[in-house]
RNA sequence: GCGGAAGUAGCUCAGCGGUAGAGCAUCGCCUUGUCAAGGCGAGGGCCGCGGGUUCGAUCCCCGUCUUCCGCUCCA
């Protein structure tokens, strides 16, 4: 037993930011740090944390004998401390209008150092401005500020409210693998090697797929998993190497009542955990449509600013950059930044290059200011063209065009990235709203230049849409699967579709992939040996948990809703993960490090 | 692999070709109604690391490492 029970013998009546005038009057028994410390010399404030909030405990000689007295005076912030004492009424002109509880206060008539604390590297509060490599190597402390615990509560209410919901409708959370056999297609993998089978490796599961599959040919039916997925590729601030999938799979069910199920677990989640109503049923865009009005596969539809073809004017103008993309097969594409005639050419540089961060190898702009057109193209365009843009544009006095003349990729890309930048910098997002929608009809196949073939845009398995399938030979470019992505506010929160379950389909779909069935059958043997034994038709989804909370917490990074993320690099300051192992345990594992690799310092 | 930004006290930052400063934090003293308490005082620095230029470099140049944002990548 601790120190602490031969002085107050509880740790805990109340929760401290719980207090309320109820409570006054009441003794209560407080645990938790100390927060700041206010040391009047013969009247000393702490506030006393814990993790439904804080509250102010007094030490006062008109209440609390000299030792508590004194043992107040050793106090400092973060200190673990128990305190017993009464909470009372402040007085009129004390209350603290502020703070939850800070209309009471609890008057210290016992009390006991449970920990002493070295100073912390950084204050324990919110909308702290550290670094990100100090919060991460102290990244304990830096839980234990507020705004870091209300994430995780919401985390931990979302997830729960999504289990209660998949079970309400019969899903059952089966666990699958984290040591598994790489597979070719898609992200770079984890690898860990074997010891029992030198030479060989386990990769780490880019997600539950193919194991998800499977448990439907076993006839679950409705599999659902919070799986954690790894993936070996660059980091972003809304992508980290091991990332949390609510990870969904069902047998017997159409595609729009899954959609409609989707969605209804979505949008009782937004209201049960944030209040929010979500209008049902969700926005539905096709994949071309998203691209060709957002320049994106997962568009923010907060705001307008929607991109325009103006391919046919440009082709026969006498703007030869124009003229000549187009005639190559390219778009001239453009959007309207409302009101931002007034730019400077600073303004509009910086612009440029940001559009040249995506490829763009330029971009042209029309301003039509109070004095008229002000434009570098303008002297290649004739007044028709002009008016044509303009009216095509939508735009009136004042307004801003901005144009990408390029392969309908980069277009896209520039103008659709340069969408969300203006979107951000005209303030044109509303906070705190929630727009859903569904991205459908996605290309099943893309070709890959560097491996000279077709892949599959989501994986081998995707069934394509009933009416393209005689078109995966003739012209796979234009066959559409049955994918389908959840997008929210500008991410990507969830993607899936329906499975291919008939060997004839699947065959078509390697063929179109280059594979012979020899070399399929090396890959994903298991599962089509599986899928001969009466796959039933199946489909699914998998839901990036991470990004979710991120997007319901309104943080801009996902290290923030992770409890213990990498930095940039796939490092942890914390832990200084990765690191270095022993001659040895590399002997066991049957590897010898690269010439490239500095000598490993034996740690035996 | 590439582009951009940053690295100076525990934290956040300023500085500048002549051996370093602020605020907060810490420590000491004072302080009975504070709640970002206040007052006085003190300690605290390989100016990320390695080279170069210079009489002299935290500052200029080159390289390198780390972090953040983005590109490539992420079925």
């Amino acid at each position: 037993m601790s120190e602490q029970a031969k002085g107050i013998s509880l740790f805990r009546t109340h929760n401290a930011g719980e207090l309320r005038m109820g409570e006054a009057g009441h003794e209560v028994v407080l645990s938790g740090w100390v927060q700041r410390r206010r040391d009047l010399g013969g009247l000393i404030f702490i506030d006393l944390r814990d993790r439904s909030g804080f509250v102010q405990v007094v030490f006062n000689p008109d209440h609390s004998s000299p030792e508590v007295m004194a043992l107040g005076d050793k106090l400092r912030n973060e200190y673990v401390l128990s305190v017993k004492g009464k909470v009372i009424a402040r007085e009129p002109g004390t209350v603290n209008a502020k703070i939850p509880t800070g209309e009471i206060e609890v008057q210290a008539m016992q009390a006991e150092i449970l920990n002493a604390a070295k100073n912390p590297p950084f204050y324990i509060q919110d909308n702290v401005d550290v670094d990100e490599m100090v919060r991460l190597k102290y990244r304990y402390l830096d839980l234990r500020r507020s705004e870091m615990q209300q994430t995780f509560i919401l985390r931990h209410k979302a997830v729960q409210f999504i289990r209660s919901f998949l079970d309400r409708n019969e899903f059952l959370d089966i666990e699958t693998p984290m040591l598994t056999k790489s597979t070719p297609e898609g992200a770079r993998d984890y690898l860990v090697p074997s010891r029992m089978h030198p030479g060989e490796f386990y990769a780490l599961p880019q997600s539950p797929q193919l194991f998800k599959q499977l448990l439907m040919v076993s006839g679950f039916e409705r599999y659902y998993q919070v799986a954690r997925c790894f993936r070996d590729e660059d980091l972003r601030a809304d992508r980290q190497p091991e990332f949390t999938q609510v990870d969904i799979e069902m047998s017997f069910m159409p595609l729009q009542e899954f959609h409609d199920l989707m969605e209804e677990m979505m949008a009782a989640l937004f209201k049960e955990t944030l209040g929010a109503d979500i209008p049902r049923p969700f926005q539905r865009l096709t994949y071309k449509e998203a691209m060709d009005r957002y320049g994106s596969d997962k568009p923010d539809v907060r705001f307008g600013l929607e991109l325009k073809n103006i391919s046919e004017i440009a082709a026969t103008s006498a703007f030869k950059v124009f003229a000549s993309t187009v005639e190559n097969g390219g778009v001239v594409k453009g959007i309207n930044a409302k009101g931002c005639a007034s730019y400077s050419r600073k303004q509009i540089d910086e612009l440029e290059a940001f559009a040249k961060r995506y490829g763009a190898k330029g971009l042209a702009w029309m301003a039509f200011t109070e004095e008229g057109l002000k434009s570098p193209i303008g002297k290649f365009l004739n007044e028709d063209e002009i008016e044509s843009i303009k009216r095509m544009m939508e735009a009136e006095t004042g307004d801003l065009l901005l144009f990408v003349a390029d392969k309908e990729k980069v277009a896209n890309d520039a103008l659709g990235n340069l969408r969300l930048k203006l979107g951000k910098d005209l303030d044109l997002i509303a906070e705190g709203s929630f727009r859903f929608l569904w991205v459908t009809e996605f290309p099943l196949l893309g070709y890959d230049e560097e491996a000279g073939r077709w892949v599959a845009e989501h994986h081998p398995f995707t069934m394509p849409m009933w009416e393209d399938i005689d078109k995966l030979e003739s012209d796979p470019v234009s066959v559409r699967a049955q994918a389908y992505d959840m997008v929210l506010n500008g991410y990507e929160i969830g993607g899936g579709s329906m499975r291919i379950f008939q060997r004839d389909i699947q065959e078509k779909m390697f063929k179109a992939l280059g594979f012979t069935m020899e070399e399929a059958y090396d890959k994903f043997g298991f599962l089509l040996d599986a899928f001969e034994y009466g796959a039933p038709p199946h489909g699914g989804i998998a839901f990036g948990l991470d990004r979710i909370i991120m997007i319901m917490a309104g943080r801009q990074s996902l290290r923030d809703t992770i409890a213990f993320p990498k930095t940039q690099s796939a490092s942890d300051p914390m832990t200084q993960a990765p690191s270095e192992v022993s001659a040895r345990q590399l002997e066991d594992l049957h590897i010898r490090l690269g010439q490239d690799v500095e000598t490993v310092t034996g740690k035996e």
